[in-house]
DNA sequence: TTCTTGTTTGGTAGTATGACCAATCACGCA
DNA sequence: TGCGTGATTGGTCATACTACCAAACAAGAA
């Protein structure tokens, strides 16, 4: 097996897994927005968010371009978040097995 | 904003993060196969691939069901491996960045 | 140049991951 | 009941993640 292939994917993925980061992909879906914007939207400290963005970036999951001092970040690849239609399923049937809201699918 | 929602599926994603869990993944898109059949594939220690295997259960990726003294287990939603192609889109954008071969894509 | 705003980087601490080996459990058969 | 095969669990170690604070950096205004 290619191992370089999975490895790579795995590496995507990664970038993705993680609450915080998850929130900045799903803002980002509606356009391009400020650190700041961001941090506001997250509530963590802005140097955390400053890191899960260059998590992205070094996933190319994120573009970012600088405008005076501020840096706007945008996804790279919007159909990212296709995925969770999918993701939902899984969630969905998990839900219905341990009989927890649907509201969990957002 | 929702925070169990993107932790929910945080944990999802993260449960797919790692290349042999992929790699067990792809491998169950043909079908259900023994902890030993997968073990084969992936060439690590068998207790190693059983609890990948554990992980991706607990993220309800896979289901498994017992068959004397085998246990098999199956993607439980096969869906979940589309999302590759848009992962693919991230890895080509990348390599026609930096050069690399399509090849990357597999 | 100096100040201010916006962002990134360095450092640290606590927690989680992933690999292996060894031990245990589950099942079917003698 | 005792054996053998197949799978899981416990223990351990090295590595990686994620949060915060503090310090440094980038750009424009005074």
């Amino acid at each position: 097996m290619d191992r370089e292939i999975y490895e790579y994917r795995a590496r995507i993925l990664k970038a993705m897994a993680n609450p915080s980061r998850l929130m900045i992909m799903d803002t980002l879906s509606s356009g391009e927005k400020s650190v700041a914007a961001l941090q506001e939207m997250i509530g963590s400290d802005i140097s955390t968010v400053s890191k899960h963005l260059s998590v992205l970036k070094s996933a190319h999951i994120v573009i970012d371009r600088r405008s005076g001092a501020q840096v706007f970040y945008r996804l790279a690849v919007p159909c990212i978040l296709d995925f969770f239609s999918c993701v939902n399923m899984v969630i969905q049937s998990d839900a219905e097995k341990s009989g927890r809201v649907a509201s969990m699918i957002g």
